[in-house]
Parts: structure tokens; sequence; C-alpha cells
DNA sequence: ATGAAAGCGCTAACAC
DNA sequence: GTGTTAGCGCTTTCAT
């Protein structure tokens, strides 16, 4: 159109386009550290320096050229320096977590752990397939990123994403079957048996487990981590074992009905999540039972959006999320350092009391 | 499993770290061009050429080079490339949305858009926090990203990022506030729109709008959608407006009573979100009103937790935002390829029918 | 159709 | 202290 060079592309004639091409000073080419050397009357050497610390420079030198940097808006191109061999700074964050319940706070936790101005991390869903995960790798691998986490959508353990990586990769919320990859988890033994002491301690003593899919890993070691804490106090789970079920609301409000039927003196509900948890407060205040007065309730997963709302609102277990993305940040810096941490690492949950098991006073 | 026990985690003295220690052969230096150019028995310029398509190249030629490259496991270098003034092949994220339920949809739909292979999103979270925005902007300017995308947390205009960004950018979600911006939001009022046209279709013609914070501009468009629509067949919102309250089940459930009330023979309850529409949900049941049959009711957002599992399953409008994200990709690459197109880019509302609607036949 | 060579922006010896 | 000078891995004229 004008005289500005082709501008090919499809651009379906906006007429905002044209007036604006000349108008404003193309931003120009980015400055170089040779500009910066040439505006300072330095070296380019000499910019390097002050741009990389740990170097002894005359303080009025480092000034000028600081100063001639400001002037021209430089900042050192990241890509020139990762040709020298040197660490990328980007690590890959793989995910199959679409509603991002999991993997946000994760991403969270290891932003902050590796200070957010020394490392960007690249993330990328793979929607729980296997091809998809591959093929991100693939392409994580092709940007040369320092190291990869891998962030699973449920507890049960998963297959090696590969041996023959060539970067640290670290395994979250979900471990990796493979005893030589690394991992970080949530200590769901140690989740149950807080839940489980955290009752107790209220002076329940009559509890009953309503838990969720017995295929969920994480549902048998809550139950078992609130087991052994019964045990511990010269109890158990009522009836010796946990009522498993499919995980949700519907299951929460039906197995609460049979437990009350079931264990009539029951004082205490574990339930395995939130959502079953939430289901069995709902069917509770339907019949007519008070929560906490005649029966304490405790969820797992820190679901806020159900816990807050519920009535009363949900006491239950969060599983430190964010914690396990900062762990999982500084098991994947050792291994980049080249101090791997094989096997697979718990981070402990947390008690968040709320209603639901704390009694007015 | 069984025999693990808490592992109280920190525990540096992991036994099993020792005998991998050096075991492993360092994984050498990567192949670079000039090692497949050998081994291929070719110039480095071949290679490249090869790699960067477009040029004409004895067939055997590329064969042998393609063969060299595969047995050295070879894949250029992205960072050389871009030292030439190529793109980067990177965007970045920036997201102020702590749980990523719209955060991740709008990555998906954008990394769909992008094509995973192209292109590369950096996600950085910024918590809501104006300065950590600006931070994140500096690295990602930093590293050289193509283009940047803002997603916003909830859907009220928001400041700009700053006028003088060195790459395009584009708002999603929440717009910007400054008209030369580009962004790319859902149609709210549209989705408000089709939520009233659903009622109308299934015959419901009393109806009620219960919202939710006035100060939500999403919360008024949706009333303004659903009130054109009611308006265009001849009828109106009970009362003729809508009752606006803090978002929540609480609200839902007191809400929902004093509509109830206020109209005896209202038939059908639009509600600003799917929360505030499960708590009237909720309220309903406990006052023995029956949803549908005596009662319709449909909300926003397609908040899957608690739409899927209310009781009945709750009839909802979805934000899509994949498309959403899919969209502010194809802006951004627009802009990025010199079209940007300033403004507020709509993307239609998506409604999901359930039960809490259509009366089982 | 292929190769030689000059960079891209920066770093790391090694001189001065 | 600061400058010179080779590269890092790749692309791109320009010859051949």
């Amino acid at each position: 159109m004008s005289t500005s060079p082709s501008t090919a592309d499809d651009g379906p004639s906006n007429a905002r386009n044209a007036p604006h091409a000349d108008a404003s000073p193309k931003p120009a080419r980015r400055a170089t550290i040779r500009d910066v050397a040439a505006a300072a009357g330095v070296s380019t050497a000499t910019v390097s320096k002050v741009f990389r610390g740990g170097y002894r420079l005359r303080p009025e030198t480092e000034q000028r050229v600081r100063d001639a940097a400001e002037a021209l808006n430089f900042s050192p191109n990241p890509y020139a320096q990762t040709l020298h061999g040197a660490r990328t700074g980007t690590v890959g964050l793989i995910t199959s977590d679409i509603e991002g319940r999991f993997s946000l706070p994760v991403m969270m936790g290891a932003e902050d752990a590796f200070g957010s101005d020394q490392v960007s991390v690249f993330l990328c869903d793979a929607r729980g397939d296997a091809i998809r995960e591959q093929h991100h790798l693939r392409s994580l691998l092709g940007r040369r990123v320092d190291g990869i986490i891998v962030v699973g959508s449920m507890t049960n353990p998963r297959e090696t994403l590969g041996r023959d990586i060539p970067v640290p990769v670290v395994y979250a919320y979900a471990p990796s079957t493979h005893p030589d990859d690394v991992s970080v988890i949530t200590d769901n033994v140690g989740a149950g048996r807080i839940a489980a002491e955290h009752l107790l301690s209220l002076g329940y003593s009559r509890i009953g487990y309503l838990s969720g899919d017995h295929t969920y890993l994480a549902a048998r070691e809550r139950v078992q981590g609130a087991r052994s804490a019964l045990q511990a106090a010269g109890t158990d789970i009522l009836g010796g074992e946990a009522l498993y079920g499919p995980w949700g609301e519907e299951w929460g409000r039906a197995g609460a009905r049979r437990m009350t039927e079931m264990y009539p003196d029951m004082d205490a509900l574990l339930c395995g999540s939130d959502h079953v948890a939430r289901g069995a407060l709902d069917a509770l205040r339907e019949d007519g039972v008070r929560v906490p007065e005649d029966l304490a309730v405790i969820g797992h997963d820190n679901w806020e959006l159900l816990a807050r709302q519920s009535r009363p609102p949900l006491s239950t277990i969060d599983n430190n999320l964010e914690a396990l993305g900062r762990r999982a940040a500084e098991l994947l810096n050792a291994a980049i350092d080249g101090s791997p941490q094989p096997g697979v690492h718990e981070v402990p949950a947390l008690l968040v009391p709320r209603g639901s098991t704390l009694r007015a006073h």
C-alpha cells in the first residue's frame, strides 16, 4: 500500500493500519551490547562484565555502562547468552490437569522456588494423553529447557516419562513408578492421620470413615493414616473398615445415610474428599442431624469452592500443593546441579479447621 | 508402599542415592549442525537448508542429512536460530488467576491455535498484583517473547499493561480499558440472552432473575441480555429488575427464598452464576419446591464441580474459555504479523442444558 | 544443487 | 581495570 514493505499478510483491509505504518518510529532494532559499549565509550567485554557481575570494575565505569544501557533500554539477549553453553533458565511443566486445580498451585510454588527472574516456566497441557505428552516433551527438549516437572492429575503412580531424557525430570503429585525417578507427593497417609487426630483432639471418639473410589491410592492411604492414628489412641474406625464408593456428592449423601444407620452412635465422620463430605453434609442436614453437635464431618483436599460455602463450612485437609511445587522445584534444581535425589519425597498436608468440626463455644 | 512409613520428608540421607551416582555416563554434548554436516558429508549450510525448508536440494542429499541428524539425535538449537532476528516462537501468558479456572482453559485454547510445535507458552502468575505483573512483563520481554496474552480473573475491564510495550499484547477475559488495545471477552450480554431464550423455548414465561454482585460488569450484562430477550418475547424480568447480592451459595439460598415469596407464580429462575444457582437449588429443595417441575433454574459459568453434582444437575451457560483462548491466540498472531485488530472482540457463550431446566418427559 | 564465509549478540580467555 | 579476539550454533548471501 504505502511505502511500507510487503504487508503481504492476509490483512483484511484494516484502515487503521496504513496511517500508522510510518507515523510511529518502528521501535527500531533492540539495542545490543555493542550499542551500549559505544555509548559508554568502553568495549563490549566491559559491558558484558557489568551485566554478568562478579568482576572488578571501576565503579565509575560501571555506572557509565549502566546509564548507557538504561538510556538505550538495553537488556542482554538471553538467547545469545545461552549459546555459550550456559543454562537456558527455563523449565518445562507438563500437566495433564485440564481444570488446573493441581497444576496452577504447583506452578506457583515452583515459580517461587526458582525465583521468577531466574527461571521461566513453559507450561504445556498434555490433557492426559501419552502421545501429546511425548510431543510436548520433544518440544521442550527442543527448546533446551534445563529440566522438566510433570504434574499428574491424580495421586496414583504413573509410568515414567522415559529414562533417557537428557535433562532432569521431577514428578509432582503423581509419582513415577520407576524407583530411580524423582517424585514429590502429598503425604496422604499423614493427611489421614492429621484428620483423625484433629477429631480425637476435639473429643470425638466414635469415628466412621466414608471414603471414595477404592482404586485411588490416595483414598486408601488416607484411610490407612486415619486408622493408624485411631489405633494409636486405642480405638479404630467404626466397623474396622471404611466404606468406599464413587467420588462425588451423590455417594457422599448415600454413604452418609448408610453410615448413620449402621452406626447410630457415631459422633464424627471422616470423608475421603470434600466432594464426598459436601454430599454428606447436605444429607445430614436434610435428615435433621446437626453438624457438628450431633456429628462432626471432615473432608480432604480443601477444595475451597465447596468447603467454604457448605453449611457449616467444612473442615478439611489441604494438600499443600504450593509447598509441593516448591519442593519439586528444589529437587529439580538439585538435580540440575548434579545431585538428583531419586525416590518419592513427601510433603506434609495441612489441617484447615472450620465449622463442621469446631463446636461454637 | 505398604512398608513405607511417613518419610517425614526432608530426609537428605536417602540411601537410594549413592549407587546411581556415577553409573550414568554424562549424555555428552548435544549434536550440532556441524556434526550432522560432517556425518552426512555436506556443508553446514546444506544442513541448515534441509531444516529450514524451502530450498531446492537433491532428494538424495536431503535424505542423507536427515539420516545423519536422526542418528545423532539432532535438532536445531532455537536459540542460535533466533539470533538471526527471527521470532523466538514463544509467547507469555500473564494470569492473575490463582485458581487457574480461567487461565488454564484459555491457555489450552491458545496452545491449540498457535500449534504447540510452533509456539511455546511461558506462564506467569501475577496473583492480582500490579507490581508482580510489571515484573513478569519485564522478564518476558527479556526473554524476547513474540507477544503477550494477559488473562484477567474477572470480567471487569482492567487498566492497560502499558502502551509502549515492544511486542503485541492481547487481553483475554478482562478487556483493557484502552481502546487501542486488543481484547477478547465472552459475550456476556449474549450469554444472558441465551439463558433467557432457553427458558422461553421450553415454555417458561414468568421468569425471575437472581443475580450476583452489582459491581461486576458481567453480572449486569447478563441481566441486560436476559432482559432484552424477554422483552423481545413481549415480557420482562419479574419485577422489572434483577435482585443483586454477594456471589455465593448463601446469597443463592437467601435470594431464592426471597424471590419465591415475592413472585409465587414464578416458573423459572435465572441466576447470575452457578454458585448462586446452587444455593438456590439447595434452598428450593429444602422448601419442597420441585425443580424443574415447579421452578426451573439456570446458572452461568458451567462451573462443573458445582453444576454436575447438584440436584438436579444444573443447566448453565458456558463461557467458552477455550474458544476465547483460541481467539486470543489468533489475534495475537495477527498482531505479530503486523495487522493488529484493536478493540474488544467477543466470543459467544454456550448453552449447557441439564436437568434443572429440562423436564424429563 | 552445494559450499565458503561473514555475521547474529554475547562470553571467556588472555593480553595490555 | 579494560580491551582483543575467538568462538557458541545457526542462517544467509554469494560464488561455484
